[in-house]
DNA sequence: AACAAATTTCCTGGTT
DNA sequence: AAACCAGGAAATTTGT
């Protein structure tokens, strides 16, 4: 049907393992294009704080750009007791997008200062004291996950099942079926959908009683599934290209291309090989929860439900 | 440690 | 024939 649909899946899945990163390249621009005017929505659901601090935080901006750039989330790689300022600050971040935290909540420059030998030795009120008690526990219980993370990783290498996955040795790699993308690369395509969210204009509009309000009172996960579709909708990177409204006014929307949302869904929690066929599973299931409702006449076409809609509507308003 | 919710895998059978 | 869709069953993951 849509010759674009053919040529972005070809030029997205096969026989250029050499060139994966350029292939993330090629998927930003053709998908997303330019960011510029994307206009902001939140990171989180009900758990989102609202403004704080650090507004007139430069790096915010140093920071947006470089993950333009680069393709790599580089704290993952590298050991924590070897992180500069930058990788403090790209872990915080990460931290508050899987959290669904905003960014803006947390004093992210204040990380930039930081160098992971002494993030180490951070105790539980230091990182409290940093960033406020709850998300300070977030931080802690996270930092300790990385730790042991890159403990299984590095350490004891010796290719069990799980690392195999994520090839980050490109070009050994003959036999890849598919793509071969790393796990950062996916990482880096997940932020530049969800985490590039931060607007210090609506921020501002709203920054009222941060202890209270941005205080989560259960710490859910980031995004759900059905979320992140509402997500993509509501993004005009995204609108168009890889989702969009089937008929609006019924909220009905087609997922123009399933296979890349799929991936993105699955980089964000590290399983970069799930099709479209699982994470439609999952959508299924929402159908039960008022999420999301069925289409099935025609295929890839899904209906939003109540909460998704509210969800939406949500994100208009405060994203916009 | 048990439990719950959401997600992921896998699968059989039907539809487009 | 390929790609979807509907759900059941079971395993995972993660937070409570």
């Amino acid at each position: 049907m849509e010759p674009s649909f053919d040529s972005l899946e070809s030029s997205l899945s096969f026989e250029d393992s050499l060139l994966h990163s350029s292939n993330i390249d090629n998927l930003y621009h053709t998908y997303l294009g330019s960011m510029d005017t994307f206009p902001a929505a939140y990171s989180g659901s009900e758990n989102y704080s609202t403004g704080q601090l650090n507004l007139q935080c430069q790096s915010l901006h140093d920071r947006t750009a470089r993950q333009r750039g680069a393709h790599l989330e580089t704290f993952q790689n590298v050991s924590v007791s070897d992180w500069r300022g930058e990788e403090c600050a790209a872990w915080a971040s990460s931290v508050c997008r899987r959290r669904g935290l905003d960014q803006n909540a947390v004093d992210l420059c204040s990380f930039r200062t930081l160098s992971g030998s002494l993030v180490l030795q951070f105790s539980l009120q230091d990182f409290c004291s940093l960033v406020g008690d709850d998300v300070g526990r977030l931080f802690y219980k996270d930092l300790r996950a990385q730790v042991k993370r890159q403990g299984a990783d590095y350490l004891e290498d010796q290719g069990e099942g799980n690392s195999s996955i994520f090839s980050a040795d490109s070009n050994a790699a003959q036999d890849d079926d598919s793509w071969t993308y790393t796990k950062d690369d996916f990482q880096a395509l997940d932020n530049y959908i969800l985490e590039d969210t931060w607007d210090p204009q609506s921020d501002s509009l709203q920054d009222l009683d941060l202890q209270e309000q941005f205080v989560p009172i259960k710490y859910e996960r980031g995004p759900k599934s059905w979320e992140f579709l509402v997500r993509l909708l509501a993004d005009s990177r995204t609108n168009p290209s890889v989702i969009r409204w089937e008929d609006e006014v019924d909220a009905t929307f087609r997922l123009t291309q399933p296979d890349s949302i799929a991936r993105m869904w699955g980089a964000r929690s590290g399983k970069p090989s799930l099709s479209y066929v699982n994470f439609a599973r999952g959508l299924r299931y929402h159908y039960n929860t008022g999420a999301l409702e069925a289409v099935s006449e025609r295929q890839l076409v899904y209906r939003c439900g109540p909460k998704a809609l509210q969800y939406l509507k949500q994100l208009k308003q405060e994203g916009l």
